[in-house]
DNA sequence: GTGGTCTAGACCACG
DNA sequence: GTGGTCTAGACCACA
């Protein structure tokens, strides 16, 4: 588990970790069924108070990507990911919508915008879908 | 101009101006040299508070989309909007990560998403670019 | 509003506002669009943290009874609370189950049963539905 | 004997055993002096922790819904359960209320409760009363 | 040991 | 003023 959290960043800490945890499980390094360490020994290890990595816990089971073991602690959600289902998309839409816009305005073509977007997907896809 | 804002969102008012202006100019609904409605006016229009409106207006102004002036008020930056530089592209970058991490987790294959990207493109390049 | 806590429960106090908030709004107590008291002013006027307060407003939020509104604070969801849905069902038939396998080893009748559910529900629809 | 823990669920496992054992009781599946599975044995065939059975053997003794001798190990009451009194009518409707208030708001119909309602008490009942 | 709850006090972003 | 975030330290229930 690599987890690198900019302090700096206007991003919540609590959301770092989400984004990262699951850019994990997207690049498969972090697999269905797999354990995550505890709160306290996340927190303690990357230097940061439990209240902060419970939260993204929480967050992570809320929208199904981990759930909480009873006796194996904090895993990988063992049947993966629920798929995305109509208001996840429109949500999608949504958080796409202002970066296409500025990307437009600051002429970045379409062409190179894909192209970003489809290396980004080689990124997480090196491990086989 | 149309604005619509959803006050019951995450997204804070301020950004939801910001957005909505830079996607206006993006649709070249907004062409450069184009006035926009003062602070005040634009504040009581939308039923906001005058901080509010005036927070977007220096945002959009620190990144180049407008110029207010102190007398001819505040219009679309005539020259356009600077091209993206390499921060930019990487601000770009670290935005659409974890859209598409969480993609991949939701099983939205790489051939939808880069179709969403280009209707999108296209709603706002029905004028040309 | 009536908020009674029993600080001796070992319902979390959380749990107990959320469920005092819910009947107040089957009681039509509080109608929807209605404001709610912010964190802190409901906190100290029950004599809790606020992060309490906080917890049970972010989980009702989270169900769809409440919603945090940008300009006039946490109201009551004005579109009324989503519909139950299947998975709201089972939640329900899940919760019932172990009340009523007691209430028939403990020689509660169904009619007693019953009785006690419509006194209950007309103790929340005295004012129409 | 069918035990079907959720090690994912809210529930402790504990009280996971306890509603099982109690539901078995009301299906009459478990009979009145019918001996229950040692601690031991009942903790290793489901593969929890022995304190955990033990917690949920304590809880149904002070229930009344077992006994545990030292020699003839743990079995049913043969008596048969306590009937209710007025102090466990009062538990029940303290946690039938906010499953009714959070029923009401999500539009499920007193006729749709009861006949929720109807339909467990006829689960446990098939071998009569 | 784990996660869950509660408290207390701090700073910040927002409107 | 609001809610959102983060910290710190405490106790408890669970396994």
């Amino acid at each position: 588990m690599f987890i690198n959290l900019d302090f700096e960043s206007d991003e919540p800490i609590y959301l770092q970790l989400v984004h990262q945890i699951i850019e994990g499980i997207a690049r498969r390094d972090l697999r269905p069924g797999e354990a995550l360490p505890s709160v306290r020994s996340l927190a303690s290890d990357i230097g940061i108070n439990l209240h902060t990595v419970n939260k993204a816990y929480q967050h992570l089971k809320q929208d199904g990507f981990i759930l909480i073991h009873r006796q194996k602690g904090v895993v990988i959600n063992p049947d993966g990911v629920p798929k995305a289902d109509a208001s996840h998309k429109s949500q999608l839409e949504k958080n796409l919508r202002p970066l296409i816009a500025e990307s437009i305005c600051r002429d970045i073509s379409e062409e190179e915008f894909l192209m970003l977007c489809k290396s980004l997907y080689k990124t997480y896809q090196g491990g086989r879908s």
